[in-house]
DNA sequence: TTCGCTCGGATTGTCGACAATCGGAGATTT
DNA sequence: AAATCTCCGATTGTCGACAATCCGAGCGAA
C-alpha cells in the first residue's frame, strides 16, 4: 500500500489521510467545494487540524485554496494531466536509468517477482484491473525507491503524487492496455538486470508515453458524450 | 522577485512568507529549533496561524516536523543537494526542450535582454554576485515559464524550489563561476532562438552539471575546514 | 560514579468562541 | 424589467485557554 501512515500520530495527519483517500476515490467530487466545519464534525474534530490538513493538501495540489472564500477540490482537466505525464516522463525515466545502477540484484529480483504476481492476477481477473490498479503505482514506486534519491521518492512517492492516483481512479475502466503494459514492465525489469540505464530510461518514457495517449483517448471520448 | 505575495492575504500566508525567507537567507540556521509560541510572538500573530504555516513549509521541505516535537530548520547535507540538483537537471532539461518550441520570439527576445542586464551586473560588481542571485534563478525561471507547463512552474518555481534559493545563499560567496555561467546561458537562449530543443536541453543539462560539481567543490572544502 | 526513576516545566496538540469577510436574496431606483 | 444597493446568513480567519505529551533536571539506589 502507498497509504502508509495508517490512523495515528497528529489528528491533522489523519485528516489530511482521510481526506486525500477520499479525493483520490472521488468520493469527494473535482470541483467540490469543502467545508470545514462540515468535514470538521464528520471527521469528529475541531477546525483547527483540519486547516492544518488542507494546507498540508494544497500543497499536494490535491485541493485549491482561494482566500476567505475556502478549498475546493482539485479539477483534472486535460492540460493538467498533460502537464502530470510530461513530467512523470522525465522524472520516471531519470529514475529508471539512476536505478539501473544502483538497485542490488535482490530488489530487482523481487521487482520481478512483483510482476509474476500481476500477471497471476491478470489471469484470475481477465485483465481487468492491472494497469490502473496500486499494483502498478507500486512498480513504478520500487523503480523511484531504486534510484536512492529521497527527493525523487518524495516528488513521486506517496507525498506528491496523489494526483496520479486520482486520475488512475478515474480512467480505471479501460483494461485495454493491461497486457502491453505488463509486457513492457517485463521489458523494463530486464534492462535493469542488464544493468542497461539507457535503455531502462528509453523503455520506461515509452511505456509512460503509451500510458498517456491511452489516457488522452479516453478523455476524447468522455468529452465527445458530453 | 521570485517571491509574489508581499503581505496580503491571511496571516498564515504572510507567516509562510516571512519564514521562508528567514530560512533561505540563513536568518535561521539549518536543523534550528522552531519554537511556535516564540514565532507567532514575534510575526504578532496566534499560534494557529503559524501552524498552518509550518505545515505548508513542511510540505516545500524547508523544515521537517516530528510530531509531539515540533519542527526544525531542514540541513542541507550533501546527499540532499545532490539530489536535489539530479532532479532538477532532468526537470529543467525537459523545460528547456519544451519551451524550444512553446517560447515566442518575443520572450526569447525579453530573455537575451536579461542577459544583457546581467552582462552590465557583472561588469559592476567585478563578477561577485551574477551566478548566484536572484537574477539567474528568474533566468532558470523564465525558461520554465516558457515550457508553460504548470506543474513544472510549481515544482521548480517559487512554491517549491525554495531549498534551491537556500542552497545558493548558502553558496553565494564564490564568484568563479560567474562568467562562465553567463556564457553558457547565452548558449541555451541562442539554442532557443534557434528553436533547437534538443540542444537547448543539451546544454541546459550540463549546465546545472557545471553548477552541481562548482557547489560540490565548496562543500568539499567545509567539510575538510571543519 | 553511574545508571535508572520520578517529577516538573515547557512545548505541542486541540478545542470552542469571537471577529472579519464574502456571496446572495431581496428591495429600491431608474 | 434591468441594474444597483443593502443587508443578512453563512463561512472563513483568528485568538486565547486547556489538555496531552515529551524532555531534562534532580534524586536515589546499586
Amino acid at each position: 500500500m502507498l497509504l502508509k501512515e495508517p490512523e495515528q500520530g497528529t489528528l491533522a495527519d489523519v485528516a489530511a489521510h482521510r481526506l486525500a483517500h477520499s479525493i483520490v476515490t472521488g468520493e469527494l467530487a473535482q470541483g467540490q467545494k469543502l467545508n470545514e466545519a462540515e468535514l470538521a464534525e464528520r471527521f469528529g474534530m475541531g477546525r483547527g487540524p483540519l486547516r492544518e490538513a488542507l494546507r498540508h493538501l494544497e500543497g499536494m495540489q490535491l485541493v485549491k485554496r482561494i482566500p476567505n472564500a475556502g478549498a475546493r477540490v482539485v479539477v483534472l482537466d486535460r492540460k493538467t494531466l498533460s502537464d502530470l505525464y510530461a513530467v512523470r516522463e522525465a522524472l520516471e525515466g531519470m529514475a529508471c536509468h539512476i536505478a539501473a545502477s544502483q538497485m542490488t540484484d535482490e530488489e530487482i529480483a523481487q521487482l520481478s517477482a512483483l510482476l509474476d504476481k500481476h500477471e497471476e492476477q491478470i489471469k484470475q481477473d481477465g485483465g481487468k484491473v492491472y494497469s490502473q490498479s496500486e499494483g502498478d503505482l507500486d512498480f513504478h514506486y520500487q523503480i523511484v525507491r531504486g534510484s536512492r534519491n529521497e527527493m525523487l521518492m518524495h516528488l513521486l512517492g506517496s507525498e506528491q503524487y496523489q494526483l496520479l492516483r486520482m486520475c488512475r481512479y478515474r480512467t480505471s475502466r479501460n483494461a485495454q492496455r493491461t497486457r502491453p503494459a505488463l509486457l513492457q514492465h517485463r521489458q523494463i525489469v530486464e534492462a535493469l538486470a542488464n544493468r542497461d540505464g539507457e535503455l531502462a530510461e528509453m523503455l520506461m518514457r515509452r511505456h509512460i508515453q503509451g500510458a498517456w495517449r491511452s489516457i488522452s483517448e479516453m478523455i476524447d471520448k468522455e468529452e465527445k458524450a458530453a
